[in-house]
DNA sequence: CGCCAGATTGACT
DNA sequence: GTCAATCTGGCGG
């Protein structure tokens, strides 16, 4: 996807990656998945982001240049986001699930299961199947040549929102985006 | 500089 | 249902 792809408000982004393919480039091995999940998260505005209050490196790459990749810590987990927002704004989307297209034994290695639906279900286990650690922080997902990009894929058809899985405050519009038919979502609460 | 909470997961009672 | 692992940054002393 081109750069520009990511200049545009973080809801509709996220929307518009559901059925987009995330790869990634580990060694000899590519890994890569249909994007079944996503959440979109805001700046100032949204009590949930990183950028809400302070004004550490997330913060600033959060606020910065668009299509790169955020990766965070929590929890002893990495969460693996893309930066997207208008110009002067401030926002990201949370890769929280994907349906896997190849590199599924190299993922079962990294995940230590043969269950190919617990793999990528979850914003900490497809980081953990896709080898995506902090390594991978701001590196742009618009570059062909970089070790993790989004490519164009299929198109989704029912696409269900629902509020943000996880968050102590949201706000009062959902933001969580999620193909309705796929046994691929996280399955935690909703 | 130490303490704490958080966009999670999975193991255990 | 409860709990700890593990990393980053804000905030208090």
């Amino acid at each position: 996807m081109p750069k520009k792809f990511y200049a545009r408000d973080p809801a509709y982004v996220a929307r518009g990656l559901l059925g987009k393919v995330l790869c990634r480039v580990f060694e000899e091995s590519v890994l890569a998945g249909f994007i079944v999940e996503t959440e979109a998260y805001y700046g100032r505005s949204d009590p949930a982001s990183r950028a809400y209050r302070g004004s550490g490196d997330l913060a600033s790459t959060l606020c910065g240049d668009i299509g790169v990749a955020l990766v965070y810590g929590v929890h002893g987990r990495w969460l693996f986001n893309i930066v997207a927002h208008t110009p002067g704004g401030c926002g990201g989307i949370l890769i929280r699930a994907l349906e896997p297209i190849s590199g599924v034994e190299v993922m079962k290695r990294f995940r230590g299961t043969d269950d190919v639906l617990q793999l990528t279900n979850g914003p900490g286990k497809l980081s953990e199947a896709l080898a995506i650690d902090k390594r991978l922080h701001k590196v742009p997902v618009y570059s062909a040549s970089s070790e993790v990009t989004v490519r164009r894929g299929r198109e989704e058809r029912d696409i269900a929102r629902g509020f943000r899985v996880g968050v102590t405050e949201d706000l009062d519009v959902p933001l969580r985006f999620y193909v309705k038919s796929s046994k691929f979502i996280s399955t935690r609460r909703y």
